[in-house]
DNA sequence: TATTGTTATACTCTATAACTATA
DNA sequence: TATAGTTATAGAGTATAACAATA
């Protein structure tokens, strides 16, 4: 059997051992698949498709929670909110109890949008069937929970 | 028990299933650790660390094959090599056998530099031992091994 | 005084097109 | 004609400091 690439395998030498280099090389694969299968047709970037599904799974947040669930510092999630509310997804709406902090709300078309996507993850998750057994799967998700910050 | 936060646990709904969701938020941890153990007190970045340590498990390279390794574009990876060439770890040569294309050397001091970061990976790792079992660190990143892209 | 969110700004990271020199 | 590498440039992504409004 001749192997595909003309040149040799690269040695990973120290880099075999460390986890942080094994997911940035996993992400490369999630980053693709997720580009087609949402990223293109739905326009949405990663973060804003990660918080348009916690607004249809949660119901409004505020920025505030938004931000530590998805790891955005105060300014950088402002203008994220920005852009979507240019594109009528979402709303800010004053909060009663604390006139400091706000509910980002859904709007109809930013409902519509999430459900779209939510619709697609189980496509797109399933391109990794080729990779990973459903136990793998489920296995991996596990392992990166433990990993995950709390 | 009390929780430690007054704010109920977000609800990820979709997201749940989602690999890549799980990679980044892992990532997170990964990071924070790679930036005090290496990329703090080395002053280097991800990527910069990782080539360096393929140039010091593999000897001299070409630009192409460590593009490849590390999914940078030719043009983001000549700016990366100027980078590290400005501050004297690594040098280029052109190739004897082909002469369009270069051999990335590391220099003396890129390779103490190498030795020094190849050294810091173990206490770097030693850090996830409160979220994972040794068993589990070696399970998780042969799934990952699965995911990556070949 | 502390907290929520915003503005302004700069810096890093990544992507694309056009170019050169060699093959 | 194709390939290795570079240059130029623009667009995303991320980080920090200063600020306004409210608690």
């Amino acid at each position: 059997m001749i192997s595909r690439t003309e040149t040799p395998q690269l040695s990973l030498g120290a880099l075999e051992d460390i986890l942080g280099f094994h997911l940035a090389t996993a992400t490369v694969t999630t980053m693709d698949t997720f580009e087609r299968h949402v990223g293109t047709p739905l326009n949405l970037r990663k973060v804003e498709y990660s918080l348009l599904l916690l607004l249809l799974a949660n119901g409004p947040l505020a920025p505030k929670r938004l931000g530590r669930a998805l790891a955005l510092s105060a300014p950088n999630l402002t203008l994220l909110l920005d852009r979507l509310q240019q594109r009528d997804l979402i709303r800010r709406e004053r909060s009663e109890s604390d006139r400091r902090s706000h509910n980002i709300v859904l709007t109809d078309e930013g409902r519509q949008l999430a459900e779209t996507g939510a619709q697609a993850a189980d496509p797109m998750e399933r391109e990794l069937d080729s990779r990973l057994t459903r136990a793998e799967r489920l296995m991996l998700i596990e392992l990166l929970r433990k990993v995950a910050a709390r």
